[in-house]
DNA sequence: CACATAGTTTGATGTTTGCCAAACAATCAA
DNA sequence: TTGATTGTTTGGCAAACATCAAACTATGTG
């Protein structure tokens, strides 16, 4: 059978600026929400970090931290996690900061 | 005689992205930022902080971290400091980047 | 000169962070 | 059931961080 569900994340009223500021304030989180960002949402936790020597356990935990501060999302199916950016909650809360971060990574 | 010189600071080229996010990322300094950005410049280092109750050590601390990542520039004109945010070195590494935060901060 | 002013620098302390490794948990497949 | 896959959790460690306090520097003032 396929079970489903996602992992807490705060509410939008509760993603609070110091907090993503800070999430995303981190070499390897920030190459993890570009990633993120060029994906179409169907990859996997280990896909996201493909290509970076880092522990799984480390990736797990910038995982919680991305999410724990309201910029990514979790969705549980079987053994897999699919990681997405919350891109509506982010632009409603803070209107420009992601793209303004995505743009300053793409360049 | 009025002597005039500038702290050190980078080259916009040399601003980085997780730098300035990690400065950015503590709640102390973002409302240094916000204070500045509605300052006319004409403020030393103790007007910014006025009502914050932290050591003056501590605000010369937060102070270099936000020159050193590029956020500020310092002034210094005999015993005072005027701190102003280098916008346009801002808007032309990271376009929107600053607004954002700003219009987050106001929010 | 003596003193005040404005801020920096240098320890020291407690907290947070990033990382790995090992153990654990849950799912899927043979 | 046995084993492989995909992560999470816990523990430990070194580095980084925020803070304060005390000493110091530099400038201005009486």
């Amino acid at each position: 059978m396929t079970t489903m569900r996602e992992l807490p994340h705060p509410a939008v009223a509760d993603i609070r600026l110091p907090e993503v500021l800070h999430a995303l304030a981190d070499p390897v989180r920030l190459e993890m929400v570009q990633r993120l960002a060029e994906n179409t949402g169907d990859e996997n936790c280990i896909g996201v970090t493909d290509g970076i020597t880092i522990h799984k356990s480390t990736v797990s935990h910038h995982f919680r931290v991305l999410r724990e501060s309201g910029i990514t999302s979790t969705r549980v199916d079987g053994r897999n996690r699919y990681v997405q950016i919350r891109r509506e909650a982010l632009d409603e809360r803070f209107p420009g900061l992601l793209d303004s971060v995505l743009k300053a990574l793409a360049a």
